[in-house]
DNA sequence: ATGTTTGCAAAAGGTTTGCATATAT
DNA sequence: ATATATGCAAACCTTTTGCAAACAT
């Protein structure tokens, strides 16, 4: 993985210390489906990492929150949910009937991002949405 | 308060219960600003009612959810907040610094909502949204 | 009289903190 | 060598649950 190793190499130069617990976050949540909570951080690396625990996992993966590497989301759900920031930004449609999450590409909030801040003098967040609702398949129902 | 006998008057009608720590809460959350969470209300009725408690509170606004009174919102930030559900629905901008809540009208989602079900065939349910952000102020800093 | 609600205590999650030890640089 | 990250335990918050006593109907 070269992308990995230059991405861990432009993180030390910046002064951050990288550690087998903070690079082995880092690739699971790179490789993990969408989103992932601690917990299920967690459970991934216990075998590997079988000292590792909550307080690192956290730390770590606010550590990569502030250096942009991943999304930190709570949705309101129990658990805040982490995701790796891929190349192209998106969000996500989630069907409350199914759970089938469709994805919907950023550019779709942009008229909405305008009407924030244009009408509200808002500037909106929108790194990661979840909108709720029923998809197709569903309403056929 | 006319409005308010009527109400409880419907519910009794309807089988439920009214005790004094129902309506209680209820009277806190029509007259409070706008959110609250169980501990605001719990402090404003502590005076008044010195043995009421926190399950007390979250049942009750749990209670007034159901009956549609009141809406329970999660918008991740340590408490959930409940509403006193007002004639016109709203959504809410939060600003990450301040913590402040802007009110959004709910026609203000009505280009999104469309563009969903035209372009996916989504069906939204868009409630009580929460969009997240930097408010006027703090961007001044 | 009966079934529901209350209050209390305790449990259950998820998240954070303090601190000594281990470790990356 | 030095500052930072880890692991562990314990604290913290919000929310939930179990149950006997109190209460609305």
């Amino acid at each position: 993985m070269a992308h990995h190793l230059e991405t861990a190499q432009c993180l030390r130069q910046k002064g951050y210390r990288l550690t087998p617990q903070r690079l082995a976050v880092l690739e699971v949540i790179q490789a993990g489906p969408g989103h992932m909570t601690v917990n299920e951080v967690l459970e991934r690396l216990k075998a590997q990492y079988p000292t590792l625990t909550a307080p690192t996992v956290y730390r770590n993966l606010q550590w990569l929150a502030e250096v942009n590497l991943v999304a930190e989301t709570d949705l309101g759900g129990g658990s805040r949910i982490y995701e790796y920031i891929a190349e192209k930004q998106h969000h996500h449609l989630v069907c409350s009937r199914c759970q089938r999450i469709i994805d919907l590409p950023d550019s779709f909030l942009n008229p909405l991002r305008n009407a924030l801040t244009e009408q509200y003098g808002f500037l909106p967040c929108l790194e990661h949405v979840g909108l709720f609702g029923v998809c197709p398949e569903c309403q056929k129902e």
